[in-house]
RNA sequence: GCGCCCAUAGCUCAAUGGAUAGAGUAUUUGACUACGAAUCAAAAGGUUAGAGGUUCAAGUCCUCUUGGGCGCGCCA
């Protein structure tokens, strides 16, 4: 096996070689794609892993399946690379399932990378992989963050850490939308508190941010300047004022940004230029004949590209739109050398998503190259009642406050323990009241357990640590199983970076405690000298199932605790 | 009105078109005198919203219906 494949992938890399050699002695044109997983049978089949090609093969040529099973069995059973690692091949008739288990030596080659490597384990050289660049959070700074930009959070973190896992060369970035409209309303918003707090009496703005948070600023600056017309740049200090709140929550989070992106930057004009990014980008799409006037405005006509209806560029006042904005950010991604550009939104920018691809096709570019990770809103239960959400209301639950009430590993594990697609019910009593019912404790109790087993055993001061692994004596079914789980990691982070999700590795954590908690009950571990080879391969074990939800955690970002 | 997404056990949710649809939680029963019972074992719980269709095979793909969510600005 090469050093970089995990044991599904380097499997099915050679089932994948038999296919295609398979059709070119059968005559048939090698383009045809058969998809080939290694897949973990239910559990009433008793394999290690499992493949289904037969019905794949037979529905992509047309062919009974009946024939060509026994010819396609035999040649995966004379398959000199695969006979290296798999054993107990089984061809199941009635459903064409070819079942088969790892051998032990491969087993336990994989058990001793664990121990070697541990934190490093399944982890690429760094920077061995592409340049990407992941955008998340990205919330406006016109307040503070809320429940659902967690979630953002939660995703974009940990994407990026299992990239940086990967070997990928991950740079994450916040982009600070400073300008238009609601900066405007943003400020007079401000302004209206700061003259009530003066004691004068005015008339609220046709349009303003309600939020207890615009008293707050306003304070803060009433003390430190005494005259509305002492404070020379009041943007700029109200910006600072809410980024460095949106910074404090981020933190709290245990997530630091690479790069902070200001939108406004993006109108700045290089050195020497008359130009800015926008004007430029802008130049080139119309020497293209990409834009148009029409109602003395500024067009681009993406539906050309797939869109639904063009859009503006630039309005009649002369001010860019934010999809003009947003272009030049993303040409401005691309001239940084990302080879992959990840932007992690909430679901209410599900519209945007058609315009900015067909840009990327107007360009010429490969639609690949921008991957938009989608999350539905999070909706909050309070009082057996949804919590609705607004900003401008200033009806929102602050990620503070939820932070504070049950703590930043629990936040993080709710938010990734869902795929990002589907809704998420952050049900606060529940994830208060009652801490039983998290999963997340579930998990931190088996990394306790392995923890005071492992002390224990250092207590007695047995002799154990040269003793080699010897995987034939771990031979109970339940041990077989969280050996099998441990070494599939590596392809849980594999499925993370395949569909953009980190949810594979919660649910992954929760079975692999399942199954440890399971050996925990059936196999004692420390077995005062009955068996010393036993005893010591065990306590290897409970070390590999440390080593691993260890990793994980770092790669949601949660800290282990070796005691409760 | 147009478009997109979702609907799976009482509840919260899993399941690259593949085997008897799985976890947690809630309910019932059983298990602590050498590693932590915040655990384990067992039972029970399902017409995968409904109706058609494609397929050797559908929770998954297609059409329609119902119910929920979100988009549809010269806002960002």
């Amino acid at each position: 096996m090469e050093l970089d494949d995990t044991i599904q992938h380097y499997i099915a890399k050679e089932f994948d070689k038999i296919v295609t050699y398979y059709l070119k002695i059968k005559g048939y044109n090698s383009q045809h794609k058969i998809h080939c997983s290694v897949v973990i049978p239910p559990k009433s089949i008793k394999y290690d892993f499992s493949i289904n090609l037969i019905m794949g093969i037979s529905h992509t040529l047309g062919i009974d399946p009946l024939s060509l099973s026994e010819e396609f069995f035999s040649l995966i059973v004379k398959n000199p690379r695969l006979s290296q690692i798999i054993e107990d091949i089984t061809l199941v008739k009635p459903g064409f399932f070819i079942n088969f288990n790892i051998q032990n030596k491969i087993v336990v080659k994989q058990i001793k990378k664990i121990l070697n490597q541990r934190a490093n384990y399944g982890a690429y050289p760094k920077n061995s992989r592409e340049k990407v660049i992941i955008e998340f959070i990205s919330a406006n700074p016109t307040g503070p963050l809320h429940i659902g930009h967690g979630r953002g959070a939660a995703i974009g973190e940990a994407l990026s850490r299992i990239l940086k896992h990967l070997g990928y060369e991950v740079v994450k970035e916040y982009y600070l939308n400073d300008l238009g409209n609601q900066m405007r309303i943003l400020e007079e918003s401000v302004k209206f508190r700061y003259k009530q707090l003066q004691g004068k009496i005015i008339h609220a703005p046709k349009e303003y941010y309600k939020g207890q948070y615009i008293f707050t600023i306003a304070k803060r600056l009433l003390h430190k300047y005494n005259k509305m017309s002492n404070i020379v740049d009041l943007r700029t200090e109200i910006i600072n004022d809410i980024v460095g709140s949106i910074k404090h929550d981020i933190q709290q989070l245990g997530i630091e940004f690479d790069s902070w992106f200001y939108e406004s930057s993006l109108l700045k004009n290089a050195n020497n230029s008359n130009n800015n990014q926008i004007t430029e980008i802008i130049k080139h799409l119309s020497d293209k004949g990409y834009t148009y006037l029409k109602n003395d405005v500024l067009w681009l006509s993406t539906t050309q590209f797939g869109d639904d209806k063009d859009r503006v560029l630039q309005k009649i006042d002369g001010q860019y739109t934010y999809f003009a904005l947003d272009i030049a950010y993303h040409i401005n991604k691309l001239k940084r050398g990302f080879k992959q550009i990840i932007n992690v939104w909430g679901a209410d920018h599900y519209g945007y998503i058609s315009r900015i691809k067909s840009f990327i096709k107007m360009l010429g570019l490969n639609q690949k190259i921008i991957n938009i990770v989608l999350y539905q809103l999070v909706s909050l239960v309070k009082d057996n009642h949804i919590v609705t959400m607004s900003t401008r209301e200033g009806e929102f639950i602050p990620l503070n406050t939820i932070i504070n009430k049950v703590g930043a590993n629990i936040c993080k594990f709710f938010f990734l323990l869902r795929d990002p697609y589907s809704h998420l019910e952050f049900n606060l009593q529940l994830m208060q009241s009652n801490i039983k019912q998290n999963p997340l404790f579930y998990i931190q109790y088996a990394y306790a357990r392995c923890s005071s087993i492992l002390k224990a055993s250092k207590k007695l001061d047995r002799i154990v640590l040269d003793v080699d692994v010897d995987i034939t004596v771990l031979n109970t079914e339940i041990e077989r199983s969280l050996i099998k789980y441990l070494i599939i990691y590596n392809d849980i982070l594999e499925t993370c970076k395949r569909n953009m999700s980190p949810h594979y590795l919660t649910v992954y954590l929760i079975k692999l405690a399942d199954v440890y908690h399971k050996f925990y009950e059936m196999c004692p571990v420390l077995l005062h000298g009955k068996n010393i080879v036993l005893e010591a391969s065990r306590l290897k074990l409970v070390e590999c199932v440390m080593i691993i939800i260890h990793n994980v955690f770092n790669l949601l970002g949660i800290s282990p605790m070796d005691t409760m």
